[in-house]
DNA sequence: TCGCGGATGAACT
DNA sequence: GTTCATCCGCGAG
C-alpha cells in the first residue's frame, strides 16, 4: 500500500510493472476499475477509470499510424508511458502507451467514476455532477488538471498523476465501437464497466444489446 | 434526449 | 491550408 494514499477511503496500492500488460488490447481492458490519481501541492483527487478506448499498432486512427513525430513520441515509449495532446484546441486527451519500446500504440481514457476530491474537480471544471464531471476524455483531463506538462510520464510509477489499485473487481466489461473518429470508426475497441453511470457516449452505445458482454 | 454548428489552437502536409 | 480521439449551447421532438 502506498503512502500516496492516505486520504482515499480505500486504500490505492501502486501496480508492479510486471503486471501491467504490453499488449493494447489487453491494457485497454486491465485499466478498467482501476484509479486514477492526482496529487496537486499535497491534496489528492482520484477517480475509477470506466471507459477505455484501444489505439492499436497499424490502426488507421491512432496517431502512431504515419510514424513518430514529435508530438506522438510518447506513443512509441514502453508500454505504461502517458501521452497527452491538445484536441480540437480546447480539450487535453490522456493516454497509456500500450507496446513494447518502439511500437506506437496507446489506451485513451475516457471516463472516470469520481472518488475523491470531488469538489476540486468540480472547481476545475467548472462545477457538475459527479456523473458528468469526468464523462468524456476532454473533461477527465479538465477536472484533474491535465495538461501538455504530463506527457511522457511512467505513468504507474510518477507522483503527481499515476495509475493504482484499491483491489476492486471488474463485474462485467461491455465493448463497442470508438467514439468521434474518422478513421477505422467500425472497429469494435471501446470498453467500459457494464452498468456505470459514469460513461460518455449516447444511451444507445452503452445499453446491453447493442454493446456486446465479454467476462473481464 | 438527440442532433447540429461553432469555438479553438497546435501539429502536420 | 487542413486536420482533429471534444465540448457546449441551442432548438426540435
Amino acid at each position: 500500500v502506498s503512502a500516496d494514499s492516505r486520504g482515499l477511503k480505500k486504500p490505492v496500492a501502486r501496480i508492479p510493472r510486471d503486471r501491467v500488460p504490453a499488449d493494447t488490447v489487453r491494457l485497454a481492458r486491465f485499466l478498467l476499475g482501476k484509479v486514477l490519481v492526482r496529487e496537486i501541492r499535497g491534496s489528492m483527487s482520484a477517480g475509477r477509470i470506466v471507459e477505455t478506448e484501444a489505439y492499436l499498432p497499424n490502426d488507421p486512427a491512432c496517431h502512431a499510424y504515419r510514424g513518430m513525430t514529435p508530438r506522438n513520441r510518447s506513443l512509441f515509449l514502453e508500454h505504461g508511458h502517458s501521452y497527452v495532446y491538445l484536441c480540437y484546441g480546447t480539450s487535453y486527451m490522456l493516454n497509456v502507451s500500450s507496446e513494447a519500446a518502439g511500437i506506437g500504440a496507446g489506451v485513451l481514457l475516457r471516463a472516470l467514476e469520481p472518488l475523491h476530491g470531488i469538489e476540486q474537480m468540480q472547481r476545475n471544471a467548472g462545477g457538475s455532477k459527479p456523473t458528468h464531471l469526468a464523462r468524456g476524455p476532454g473533461r477527465l483531463a479538465s477536472a484533474l488538471k491535465i495538461d501538455r506538462r504530463h506527457d511522457g510520464l511512467d505513468i504507474f510509477r510518477a507522483e503527481e498523476l499515476w495509475i493504482g489499485t484499491d483491489g476492486r473487481k471488474v463485474p462485467k466489461v461491455a465493448q463497442s465501437v470508438r467514439i468521434g473518429i474518422t478513421k477505422a470508426a467500425d472497429e469494435r475497441l471501446r470498453y467500459f464497466i457494464a452498468g456505470s453511470r459514469h460513461l460518455s457516449g449516447s444511451a444507445k452505445l452503452n445499453t446491453p444489446e447493442e454493446a456486446s458482454c465479454t467476462p473481464p
